[in-house]
DNA sequence: CTGAAAGCGCTTACAG
DNA sequence: CTGAAAGCGCTTACAG
């Protein structure tokens, strides 16, 4: 509690002005004739020799601004976070980190508010959050429903969901769009000639809304080429119940053998292509190999596994970007962003055709997703 | 923008009182004789439908009480988090969630600070950030250095530091002891019958804070029992440069034999059980294995690991009780949180010295750490 | 028990 | 160009 913060009032009367004037000039309000230049000069030091530093929740009031951002997440519950609806631990701190990264560079701050009845009772009453701390609103929920946010619209505030599909309503949206990467991905190693493209989820419970949404990308894919899809490259096979290797030597007994594989859970990366370099399959020749969701560590097997980047951290940039342009931009219409996948290309695999440009953010190589170095 | 915000004034209006009066009946003042039935009845409808909520700008202003408390992380750049005196995505994720836990049940709300020139340019003059939407702050910051965190307490803002090693300035700390858990684990195992305890840092580059305090309380371990280290058992090859069968078939030839293994990256543990397993060692027989850092996925393995929950969740729980207890409990002599790791007993290694009683939420085996299930 | 008033620290028309 | 005043929405002594 020190010395007391110094407020507009000290600063006016050290200077021998009025408050109005402190505020003006330290908000360089009068934009036409510059103040007297000693008035200015006074006011100046003023502040400065008190550190006067304006009180942002008397400038909230009166402004309705805080320069505040709130990002809204679906938590079963912190202590127990094993529900696929959830948010998982590492994509939090992604999200936040790339919601931050932009805020920082536009000068606001970020709030964060959990939301744990949704999931656990869908039909428990909604608690109301109070928004007065906040601008507008990250909504993070990969399976929107009206009822969820009724609140936030209801309050007028602006918001942006980021969740898996775009919902109707008038919201702008960020969304991952697994279906159609998914598409480009199967569509892309189908132009070069694989024909047996396997694709083992190894999920952990009933496959979340992404993975379904790849499964159904992985159909359409061959639905474009005119391929049927053959039900037995499509390995559900529960993480928890049936060993990988068991999965594997399945898809590696079968005839046509399978000529190209795509890994569901970063994770297990390592792990498959080691059993698939065991049972003397050449990778990338007999088989292609890409996982989904990359890894620094891919750099370092041998060959070196390609992979499909989510974008987590670009998920939150673009929310955050998009908030703050419908903040200052005034009312648009609702927009629609989608986030790409990034193919790392390595040696397991090769795409000729171009999934997606690398931007600015997937370029840069140390960007990690998946495993994590240290806890 | 909808309908307008009721306030407390109309909420007085309709109910034909005071503002006065509406304000003390909502926040329970008058604890002296109930106020006369029909006024509060009155009130209390004209607050329901008119769905007043109070302006929280309004009441922070004059309470110089948000009830919200902030937390700010030390990081090179969000973009970039591959430095290791930053916090990982995965712990920022599980620290964020920690402290949302008990911030939620306790009636408070999180404000996320970043702080990114500090470790970048130690020299750099300190951006002082605005703690005004704030009541305290939890520091997260491995290496606390005074000049870090002087424009907080110069503030006088409530705070506790959440780190690796307590500072001797007084403000409460939430400490991570990974020298003190070490020294315990080691020790167990020595007091079991193992002499030969190998340890595979398998850091990425240099090592960071908490694996050079596991260093020591390895060998301070070893002093206690009057046991030389062998330095050759210390393996601090890095993860980039050396693979780890290498490392591990380097230390299978030691006579004597390595008969103890201290895994340090939870992402390397399966890997290390199966080159162990497949090079004939018997586990625990031959060799007792503990993983630091816990995945769920050790219950999966054969046989299962036995690791170490660092407790991360934990450490976000105790910062924000913490700080809340202080926060409420006024002003007490700056006290220091010690978390333990817990032993989390499978097949690999059982330790008959209890290390640490499990609490709670270690109990709680959903709680996962390591390795993320879908990204 | 309830009202009238001052005040939290700022911004913003409205007058000089 | 600058001052006096009202007001943002609330809380809290101080009087009735």
């Amino acid at each position: 509690m020190s010395r007391k913060r110094s407020t507009l009032r000290d600063v006016a009367q050290k200077a021998g002005v009025t408050v109005s004037t402190v505020s003006r000039l330290l908000n360089n309000k009068p934009l036409t004739v510059p103040v007297t230049d000693t008035t200015r000069q006074r006011v100046l030091e003023a502040a400065k020799s008190l550190e006067y530093t304006p009180n942002r929740l008397a400038r909230g009031l009166v402004a309705a601004k805080t320069h505040i951002l709130g990002m809204s997440f679906p938590i079963t519950s912190p202590l127990n976070r094993i529900d696929h609806r959830d948010v998982t631990y590492i994509n939090l701190g992604m999200l936040i980190s790339g919601v931050q990264n932009v805020l920082q560079a536009r000068g606001y701050e970020l709030h964060i508010f959990n939301r744990i009845e949704h999931n656990q009772h869908p039909d428990a009453p909604i608690r109301r959050m109070n928004y007065d701390f906040i601008d507008g609103l990250i909504y993070v929920e990969p399976n929107p429903c009206y009822p969820y946010y009724e609140d936030v619209a209801e309050a007028g505030l602006p918001m942006v969901m980021l969740g898996q599909t775009r919902i109707r309503h008038t919201v702008h949206t960020v969304c991952a769009e697994d279906r159609v990467e998914m598409r480009k991905l199967v569509g892309a190693l189908i132009r070069q000639g694989r024909r047996r493209i396997a694709y083992v989820l190894n999920v952990m419970n009933e496959p979340p809304m992404d993975v379904i949404e790849r499964m159904e990308g992985y159909s359409l894919a061959h639905k474009d080429a005119g391929i049927p899809v053959d039900p037995i490259l499509l390995r559900r096979e529960r993480a928890s119940e049936v060993p990988l290797a068991v999965t594997l030597d399945a898809l590696l007994t079968l005839r046509p053998a399978v000529d190209a594989l795509i890994i569901g859970r970063t994770e297990i990366g390592e792990d498959t292509l080691k059993h698939l370099l065991a049972s003397g399959v050449r990778v990338p020749e007999d088989m292609e190999v890409v996982v989904i969701g990359d890894d620094r560590f891919f750099e370092a097997t041998r060959p070196r596994l390609s992979a499909m980047r989510l974008g987590y951290l670009e998920r939150g940039m673009a929310a955050a970007r998009l908030l703050l342009d419908a903040l200052e931009g005034g009312a648009e219409d609702a927009l629609h962003m989608p986030v790409h996948w990034t193919f790392i290309e390595r040696d397991s695999c090769a795409l000729r055709d171009a999934i997606q440009p690398a931007d600015d953010v997937a370029s840069n190589a140390h960007v990690q997703e998946g495993r994590i170095t240290s806890q």
